[in-house]
DNA sequence: CTTGATTGAATTGTCGACAATTAATTATAC
DNA sequence: GTATAATTAATTGTCGACAATTCAATCAAG
């Protein structure tokens, strides 16, 4: 009965997944027993992946009372963004500085392809993975996986905000689409190509700085949408 | 007799401490009766701790094969202060950007307090603590709690390799004491009070560097330590 | 002597139970 | 009617137990 598989895995990836979808509102109390009981396990898996989620910023802990969502607020969110860019403006540099004349035109060639589907994409979630995953191969350059895991954590946590606006852009504006809205894109890859590794790194910090500044109304966009159906308010 | 008091917390500061030390020899799988046993308690609390290191980087974790210490690797403490190096390169520049002349003058003085004793004190430990201290200083001077928090981290991961070399440093030459080993502490507060940014950032980039350079041997070092007593290899 | 199978011991994964605590509800006084 | 106290309900924290699996040791065969 008790078949000794992962179940702390598969609860972690479900709980994980919600955290950054706040389909926990921000700063609710989490109950252990509804969630083990929506799974179908015991509070024991349960339990072990909210610790995990603390761990990686997903949600907090306080003694005696439980685990709770992370907030939701601006200034947070700002706080991540300056963080990716501690992070990506790094990674670029040790990636133009560690590769091999081979490796960057490797990279180039797995940008490129990335930045092929992007731009003729129309579905924001996937035009969001694929910026992320486009930040993520070049932080996979610098050969550095710690930053790599760094910035995972915080593009997840971001996301859901990305998301929303992403689509309300995507709705708004038929002009306002993935290649106009970023057009920066190829220009950090050609300063990667030519070793330009100051102007790379202004490039990326802009790159990342002009969607820092959309934050603010992003957040707002996200806390309506996630107390859209309440109406007790 | 269930106190229902916080015992993960207890065992997460206690476990933690341990792996921080590499009182678990590196790759070496964690035993979770006997670490339970030890802390007098069951395994409940004790997974729960042990989740919560893994995702701060401390353990690394195999389904049904249990937790592990991570490994101790040259490459794997140069990714973490090339991760510091983003960090906190960063954090000074924000530091400088965000800060009232007030508020710059109120962090002049906490980094003023911990650099007079740092630079008399003798004992390795209490110093390595003070350097922290003020490279923390200054990224809580970013205002931004997400890159203090991954500073601590980073921090804690490497403090293991540093305090070995610290206390060779200090037990081989008299002469290579605090103030002399780290001349730059005060040119980084110099240039803080300047709100010279790139200058700033320049100098605690070569600050860490320098420390990464002895990484290598340091870690050499520290497997020595860590398997000093252990003569049948 | 090495290789491979078999058995036995040690370890992990999950559960249900229960004490302790916190939160919610009702009752009571003013 | 509001505020405070007492009671009840809901939730957390920890435990011991047990099945499932992995690991170690023993033994057999080549």
């Amino acid at each position: 009965m008790t078949k000794t598989e992962d179940r702390v895995g598969r609860v972690y990836d479900l709980v994980r997944k919600m955290a950054e979808n706040f389909e926990f509102k921000p700063e609710s109390q989490i109950n252990e027993v509804a969630l083990a009981k929506s799974f179908g396990t015991s509070r024991t898996p349960v339990r072990e992946a909210l610790n995990r989620l603390v761990a990686e910023g997903f949600l907090t802990f306080q003694a005696r009372r439980g685990f709770f969502c992370r907030p939701l607020s601006p200034s947070q969110i700002l706080s991540l963004y300056e963080a990716r860019i501690a992070v990506e403006t790094e990674a670029v540099r040790l990636a133009i500085r560690k590769s091999s004349d081979s490796q960057l035109e490797a990279l180039l060639e797995t940008l490129r392809r990335v930045l092929t589907e992007y731009d003729q994409c129309k579905d924001p979630g996937r035009l969001l993975e694929l910026d992320e995953q486009f930040h993520v191969d070049i932080a996979k350059g610098s050969k550095n996986q710690e930053l790599v895991r760094i910035l995972e954590n915080l593009n997840a946590r971001i996301r859901f905000v990305r998301l929303i606006d992403l689509k309300h852009a995507y709705l708004n504006g038929g002009a306002d689409t993935a290649s106009s809205r970023i057009p920066s894109h190829s220009t950090i890859m050609q300063y990667i190509a030519n070793r330009e590794e100051s102007a790379a790194v202004d490039t990326i910090r802009k790159h990342i700085e002009r969607r820092r500044e959309e934050t603010t109304e992003a957040v707002a966009k996200a806390f309506a949408e996630i107390y859209i159906v309440d109406d007790d308010a």
